[in-house]
Parts: structure tokens; sequence; C-alpha cells
DNA sequence: ATTGGCACTCTAGGGGTAAGAGTGCTAACG
DNA sequence: CGTTAGCACTCTTACCCCTAGAGTGCCAAT
């Protein structure tokens, strides 16, 4: 049976452990906290506490360490209580002042989300990963065609959340201003209010109703658009703090280089966040072994969206030490997520 | 007196300690290499390049590892060599050709640098940082607004270089588009063909000659060109391979974090690579102390620069841990530069 | 249920030692 | 004079043993 202090000194323990990096003894407990009792009473707690798993000890004659599952109902109860708690709350309001005060002056996505990124890590002093938004299911407003040279031209790509892409098309001789300016035309009746996903079907079929004059050139910035939109679906995420996790490398066993490799990868990561659902707004906790990542044995991800109208947008997730801080990442996370929503729903 | 088989034990020393990691042993030297004189001659030399500072014993009974002044020689020597040495050449050769097949496909000049620092990461195992090209001295070609919204603007500033660089801006009332192409021909009348340096007095000074309607928004469009501008001299630099670095941690004798914290830093690591000259095409390499940087005490840099028709845009850097492989890594450094001075100049 | 007391266990660190690697030096040789 | 074999010497590394100390588990008492 756990009983209502085995739960308070099994948060103790966390909390101490987390800061101190040192196994937890019955003793420093009691010195710590005002339990009101004795170190062999906390003793008898640690004894049911490692029975059911959340603790357990490097070896017979230490204090003890928490287990995943340990943290698993820590972290559980930290984001029940996140509304309630004075402490989060008040950090959570302290750093999103602070970040909206960089973000506000930025109002380029890339830059913002970038921004983001080094901001989230900066706070946390984790390493911090924030997916560009999905595209996929958005409306499109307009495709510019600008001129940059005799025969070069910038495809620009405005969508309805005024997410701007834009690429340098080159053409095989040199094109006047009105054959822009026809191809431009052509293009935006085709692709005006349409959804992204469509685009590329139905700009392959618009380009047989071109004149053969126009039809080289036509096809050229199609490609271009095309590629826009595919360098979109690829899957780009904005990454900051790896270097702190080398800072706290012993926290990762060793593991710290396939780690990195993982995220450098990228790919795998990007999947597992698309893959993770998230229930409503709460973050989500994936702790140690809970995660499917070998290599991610030794650390915790930290999981929030960011929304545009109600509709998840993207992940932003952090990536720590399983012993990490978890109150004030949450914060931070929540914070910094609020954040995006707010401004790309405005 | 240093003879010339003492120069040989010395690249051979250097070489197998690049190779191994570990003191090298007279014995073991002549295992390996074909001096056709036992270990007590080898032993002779390496008392003479000892006393000459090219070499140094951790301890008194241990082999010898390379000093700064050791490497300095024998990466003299390999430049010097650069252009006969048959495997560089080939290096050289095989990389160019690697790294075109993935860079010939990219226009973007964002892209292409992000790109270029990562393949130079991957090629050699170490850290890359290339800064952006130097754009003060080029020409303006023209500033172009693209509606993005009825009261945002795209504004985009095309150089000769073809450096193309973009900005949303927001105006506080809608705005007509007989406005921004009035605003749009007002500033490429006072741009077109000015050098970017001058370009932010000069469009001040425009200000002036605004109709009162206009000016407001015309403001604005300035203030957006004039970030544009200031964004670039802000000292952008494309990095990869950071995470290369914790592979390596062993060699940076415990310093990595203050290393990375450097790196991490940017705007010393920028000015550093401003000031530093290079004479010509030569490659220059800054090896252990002879660098400025405390936290750089047990790296190497290895230091070449891009061109535009013999005009220096921007450096090229690797960064690894002295004992790197300096004849795999010049190769690398001097294909990409190579690479990228040819194609932006083209 | 809580507690003091105590035996028991395990780790971290110091000192001692033996094996091995590698050098420096000397004397001999062509 | 350059080269070499031989050997004494030095230093590192690994291992073992040992002790001090921290912390637990359990028992008997409250």
């Amino acid at each position: 049976m756990i009983s209502v202090r085995n739960m308070a000194v099994l948060r103790a323990i966390i909390e101490d452990f987390i800061a101190t990096n040192e196994p937890v003894a019955s003793k420093s407990l009691v010195e710590r906290h005002n339990f009101g009792v004795s170190s062999a009473t906390i003793r008898n707690d640690m004894a049911a506490l490692e029975e059911e798993g959340y603790i357990t000890a490097p070896h017979t004659s230490s204090g003890r360490i928490p287990t995943d599952k340990g943290y698993r109902v820590f972290v559980d109860q930290l984001i029940q209580a996140e509304a309630e708690s004075v402490e989060i709350r008040r950090n959570f309001a302290e750093l999103r002042r602070q970040f909206s005060k960089t973000l506000d002056q930025i109002t380029d996505l890339d830059e913002r989300l970038e921004t983001s990124a080094q901001l989230l890590a900066k706070a946390t002093g984790e390493a911090a990963v924030i997916q560009y938004p999905n595209i996929n299911s958005v409306l499109v407003r307009a495709i510019e065609l600008v001129r940059v040279a005799a025969n070069r031209a910038l495809v620009i790509l405005i969508t309805e959340s005024e997410r701007i892409q834009q690429h340098l098309v080159v053409f095989p001789t040199d094109v006047s201003d009105q054959q822009l300016a026809v191809i431009r035309a052509k293009l935006n009746t085709v692709a005006f209010g349409k959804v992204i996903d469509d685009l590329s079907s139905l700009l392959k079929q618009s380009l047989e109703s071109i004149s053969v004059v126009d039809r080289v050139n036509t096809q050229i910035v199609i490609d271009g658009v095309l590629l826009l939109i595919d360098s979109n679906r690829q899957d780009k995420m904005a990454f900051a703090g790896t270097t702190n996790l080398v800072r706290n490398e012993d926290q990762f066993a060793g593991g710290l280089p396939s780690l990195l490799e993982t995220l450098d990868q990228q790919k795998d990561l990007f999947a597992f966040l698309n893959n993770s659902k998230l229930d409503s707004i709460q973050p989500r906790a994936i702790i140690g072994s809970e995660n499917s990542f070998v290599e991610l044995a030794n650390s915790s991800l930290l999981l929030s969206s960011y929304h545009n109208q109600g509709e998840e947008l993207a992940k932003v997730a952090l990536v720590g030490p399983t012993r990490m801080n978890y109150s004030k990442n949450l914060a931070a996370l929540l914070a910094l997520a609020h954040l995006l929503s707010k401004d790309i729903e405005e």
C-alpha cells in the first residue's frame, strides 16, 4: 500500500536527486524536508516505494534514485497540478514575457522559429526542437514572379497563413516581362484559394492549356513551385542547444554520441514527433525507456504543440537527461508553445 | 642540426600519432616505416627533434608526441607540397566531384551555404564554418515589393551578385497597389546601381522628397530594407558538424564545453575570421596555442576563402582537434572553397 | 505506526607492488 | 662520425588489499 506520505517522500527524493545528482539517503531527507518523522520511518517508506518500483538503489548500502516509473508519476502530478501550481504559473508568466520581448520584433517565420528554439534552449539549458508548421492543408493566396536577371526569376509562394517561401529559377533563354506576366496570371488562376496538397496535380494539369511558346518556361516555374512545396514536406525543424547536452554528458551514460547522431538524423525524430499524438493542449513527457529510440534511453522528451485556431500546426519539444528540471522546463515549453500559437493565429 | 632523416622521422611520428592517438615509440617507428636503421638510431633522431622542440615526451619513459611547433612544420610542408602531392590531388578531385553532385542542384544561396557546411563537416568529421559573403560593396539591382495581404508586403532586395533577401513589413493601414507601385518606383530610382554600403544614408535622404501621404509607409519599407542590410552585417555564418567535436572529446583536454560555447558565441569567431588575412589562395592553418582564443588551445583551425573574380567574398573554416588529419581536411576544405568560388563567380 | 540501536554491506580512496613499455647512455663497430 | 646492441633506469598502469564512512535493513521497544 502506498500512503500519502509515501508519495511525498517520492517527490522529495526526485527533487533532491534532480538538485544534487547524488543518490538520496534517508537521513538527508529528514534534514532537508519537514516530514516530522525519523529517518528510520523514512527508510520504511523507501522500502515500500522500492517494492512498487518507483525508486531503486544503485547498490545495497546507498541512497535511492528514481526509476523511470518514479519520474512518471512525478511528472504526471506536475502536469496535473500545472494549472494550480503557483511556481509553475509564475515561471510560465515570466518566461512568456521574456520570450515575447524578443519574438515580437520578428515577423519572418523562419527567423521566428529559429529564434524560438534558441530562446527555449537558453531558458532551459536543454536541447530544443521546433517543427515547422505543416502547410499541406493551407490555402494558396498567391504565386508571385519577380525578375532577378534577364533569365532568372524568383518564384514566391504566399499562403493564407502568410507563410512565405521563395525559390530562384533559371530559364534557358531570356524572358520578357510580358511572358512572366502571362505565366504568373495563369498560375494564379489555377492556384488561388486551393489547398497546398492539391496544388501539385492542379499545376501539372494546367500545363496542357498553355500555348506551346510559353510551355517550357511555365514548366520551369511550376517545377519551382513544386520544389517549394516539397522542400516544405521534407520535414524542416529548428534545432538549438544540442551543445547543452554536452555539458550534461555524464547524465547520458556514455551514449551521448549516438544520441547526437539520432538528433542529427532528423528524419526519425521528425516521424516520431508526427506520430506522437497529443490529447488537447496538455504537454506530454516521454521518460527514458518509455521511448522507442534506444539512443534516448537515458533521456526525456517533453512534447507540446502550437496551434492555429484550435488546429495543431506542429510540435515543440525539449530533449534532455531523464534527470532534468521538469517543472522549469515544462513552464518554458508551454510558454513558448503558447506564444507561437497566439502569434500565428493572430 | 636537423637532418633529412630527422624530418622524415618527425613526419612519421606525426602520422602515426594522428593515426593511433598514442605516444609513438622508437621501436614501433622502425616496424611501421622502412628507415633501414635500428631503433637506437631513431632514438638519437628523436632526441634531436626534442632538442629543437618539435616533439615532446609526456613522461620520462614514454613515446613522443608532436608539439604545436612540430605540427607547424608538418602542415607547412603539406601546404607547400599540396599542388604536387598525388594523394592530396586525388582527394581534392574526388571530393570536389562528390560535393558538386549535391551542390549543383541548389540555386538558393542560403541553402547552398548550409549544405556546403554540412558536406564539409561530413567529409572531414570536423566542425565546419562558412561565412556568408560580404555584400557591402555589391551593387543593388532592384528593390521589389510584393503584396502579401491588404496591409502586408514582402520587401525583396536583389543585388548584382544575385544574393536575394526578403523581409515582411506590416503597414498600419491597408495600402493600394498604386501606393506600393509609387514607393517601389521611388526606391528603385534611388537605389539602382548603388553600393550597399551607401544605401542606408541614400534611402534616408530620399524620404524628404516623398509626399506626406506616402511618407509613413515609405518609411516602413525603408526600415525593412535597412533591416535586410543590417541582418546581413550581423555576420551570418553557416555551422555544421559541431557534434563531431563531441566524438573526439578526449582530444580537447576537457575544454570541450568552453570550446562549444566559443563557437556558439559566433561574434568573436566571426571577427577573428575577418581579421585573419590570407595571402593569395593558399589555405592557412592555425595550430593549437598559435590561436588567440584560449578555448581553442587544443584545437586547430584550417582557413580558406571563396572568391568572386579574384575578390575574396568570405572565409571557410574547419575546426578540429590539433591531432586531426590535415592532409584529408585540407583537401576537402580546398575542394569546397574552390567549388563555392567557381559557382558564385560564374 | 514509529523509533533507537546495531550489525551488515558496499563504495571510494589510499598505499604498495609487480609488470611492461620505452628511453638514455655507453661502449663497440664499420 | 654515424650506427648499433645492450642494459640500467624511470615512469605508468593495473591490480590488490585495506580502511573509513555512508547508508541500509531489521529487531525489539514504545
